[in-house]
DNA sequence: TATTGTTATACTCTATAACTATA
DNA sequence: TATAGTTATAGAGTATAACAATA
């Protein structure tokens, strides 16, 4: 491990939960799902929401494109995808110019079901923000953007040398 | 975004998903679990390492106290202690005290595990950070912290007046 | 051969409720 | 009755790998 950032011998003192971006992040997300649910109940998921309200804007694209733009791995879309398809959100259709691909869209339901919540989801984003004194909301966002911009090799992974295969660099 | 809390009608378009607190810390997070996986691995899980610290920070105390410390539900804790305990990275004691309460320790097997791991924590951390504009760094750190700290009513509901029951005042 | 989507597998986390054994 | 912990359910999200159909 690329140990060299800080070479010296750290003390188990020294590292806490509360300097850990990780933990903060997954606090921080448990907090705002609280009140996500208290805002808009548990009809809908967050990601389900997230996932809705793109094929609300754009109707009709294909399962892949919704990969990237709502940020969601192609196996779980797609389990996603059944739910809201059972449960009558969403429909599927097969797209003519290429057999492989599903277009996804929303039904009246479905459009009814997002609009109904988007009201709540401007309030979970207002009350959040509420909970941060005024002068870190911006940079905050501004941040949070930063951070969800960076493309993790978003099921893009590029062909590189099939040759060594191994190690992703990921340094054991 | 801010578009007044509600009341006016809102248009399909005028939300997004790049102005909404729970779908940009879901990314961030994401992000931030890619970079834990290079640096770490998946020996432990980002929760484990947390409570794996904690634990090795203050051992011996209650199950609960943990629940507390580290943010995670009780149920979910006891599965995650039993899988930790399985793999030998943990043992539960009775509190002699009190023998509802189950103690935790970490082993030497979990404290190597984590020790080794710290480094590992540090460059997540500091990786995280330096995809952000430096002027971000320090708000951002507060930010989340803030937002970590507000208690959710985490397993204390405090026994309000027994009389009315029903309503939370979850409002709804 | 690459891409889209599905399926299988396996983990992990979350939440609620009911249950036990204590206190 | 309240508390600590467990267990049973149920629902989600995540990730990997393998696969079929199609391009």
């Amino acid at each position: 491990m690329k140990r060299r950032a800080h070479e010296t011998s750290i003390e188990d003192e020294e590292i806490d939960l509360s300097n850990n971006v990780g933990h903060l992040l997954r606090r921080a997300q448990q907090r705002t799902a609280a009140i996500y649910v208290e805002e808009i109940g548990r009809e809908m998921s967050s990601p389900q929401f997230s996932l809705l309200l793109a094929i609300l804007q754009e109707p009709g694209r294909a399962q892949i494109d919704f990969v990237q733009k709502v940020g969601i791995d192609r196996s779980t879309l797609s389990a996603m995808v059944d739910r809201l398809v059972k449960r009558g959100m969403l429909t599927r259709e097969r797209a003519q110019h290429d057999q492989r691909v599903d277009a996804l869209f929303i039904t009246p339901k479905g459009t009814a079901t997002v609009r109904r919540a988007i009201p709540g989801a401007y309030n979970v984003h207002r009350r959040v923000m509420q909970l941060l004194p005024v002068d870190l909301r911006v940079g905050f966002i501004k941040a949070l953007t930063v951070l969800s911009e960076q493309p993790a090799e978003p099921s893009k992974p590029k062909p590189r040398r099939k040759s060594a295969t191994a190690g992703e660099d990921d340094a054991e």
